[in-house]
DNA sequence: TTACAATATGACCGGTCAGTCATACCACCC
DNA sequence: GGGTGGTATGACTGACCGGTCATATTGTAA
């Protein structure tokens, strides 16, 4: 973690050094970002780096934590509330908090599909249950939920479900950005034009759709455009 | 390309040095990779492999053709014949030989799984139709095709579609390998043991049972364990 | 003003990197 | 033997890397 002398900097570097850090993440993983970059980029002496990082896993670390806290505030920030929503409701909503994440930090969500390349990010086995628990154990615990309520087929074998979830939200998030994005391109942060916004929820829903169809236990079929 | 010298280098040393290179990327991205580290282990100098190689870039290249080669073997000794294949057939031979290759080339796999980090993989625009098309169009024009057919749903927009099974395709191979792996460690790579491969095929064909079900026009529902 | 601690600095170190090149080696023909 | 063209070699260059440290600067309290 940074030093004590890290945290008693004034903000207005202790921002520039974190903007230059991120960019730097952003660009290069971890194993290839170079210290010497960074510290040139902030205007600050190396050895002054070293007074406030250990070394730049230390920094990578702080960055992180940024990150995490970024990212509980898209997560509240969306107009669904996670409390009583039904199973596919929830499963919308945690896949819609990576596409805002992705819209309103894709530097940070750079730095974040760096860190699932790195981590296998595959499963672990819980010591406890001896239960495969896929990545960070979310979507396995939402589909064996989903189980419960009768609202998951039953023979989804769960782990496998779980990690098809964890690679489709760390996968579409870029894509749908980069597909609307590039009918429009300048507005490459922040947000998005209201029809920009409007097609990205049309994919997005079509996506949910095909999801809802593949893992529900009785699903609603959707209506095709024509019959057979 | 590799020169004419490299072509005319005995078998033995070429194959060493192709063997050398295939761990080198499979342990690091081509970015890190280090010509040092492949002349040292392949023990030739490093003034030779200025002869037989432009540069990195240039080994990798040759690395990656001879992946693609690995790769349509694999394909072709599928026991299921491309041709005359249902849409869910095919699309489970395509998903199949990625399978396949992992066991088989977990070295290859890796590399490639390295590429496809590196590159965004997302999608281009064709330049004639002015269609975007995921990856490689692969999936697209699997995906055109099974909706003429009415096997696929016409509501679902192919390019987000074939995007969801690119990066299916790419994930779900390392992760049934280890899954399936981890619980007879030791048979790293080659073939699986008889009821490994049961287990393989099991948890393959629920991935494909729920891929169909999402995105089938009319999807014969998989009957669940219990009525509620 | 003095003293002392906290902080800032960049030259420097040993290491690795990609790429070059003078030299040596070797096979073949005259 | 002498010449020639293809091949092998590893020392060398200049650049960049992470990390160190003696020195300089600054802030603060006596």
């Amino acid at each position: 973690m940074p030093t004590k002398t890290y945290h008693n900097l004034p903000e207005e570097k202790r921002l520039k050094i974190e903007e230059v850090a991120i960019a730097e993440f952003a660009a290069n993983p971890l194993q290839s970002a170079s210290i010497n970059a960074i510290v040139k980029n902030a205007g600050i002496a190396k050895g002054s780096f070293y007074q406030y990082f250990e070394n730049i896993e230390d920094l990578y670390a702080h960055i992180s934590s940024i990150i995490s806290k970024k990212k509980i505030e898209v997560i509240n920030s969306l107009p669904l509330d996670a409390a009583n929503l039904d199973t596919f409701r929830y499963l919308r909503r945690v896949l819609q908090a990576a596409v805002e994440f992705q819209i309103r930090h894709p530097d940070l969500a750079s730095i974040e599909r760096f860190r699932r390349m790195n981590s296998n990010h595959l499963s672990s086995v819980d010591p406890e249950t001896g239960e495969r628990v896929s990545g960070d154990g979310r979507f396995h615990a939402f589909l064996t939920q989903g189980i419960l309520h009768d609202d998951i087929a039953t023979w989804v074998d769960v782990d496998m479900a779980a990690f098809m979830l964890e690679i489709i939200e760390g996968g579409i998030a870029p894509y749908l950005v980069e597909r609307i994005g590039s009918k429009t391109p300048g507005v490459a942060s922040g947000a998005l034009s209201p029809e920009d916004n409007r097609a990205t929820q049309d994919l997005f829903d079509n996506l949910m759709d095909i999801l809802e169809a593949g893992l529900a236990r009785e699903p609603q079929i959707r209506k095709d455009f024509y019959s057979k």
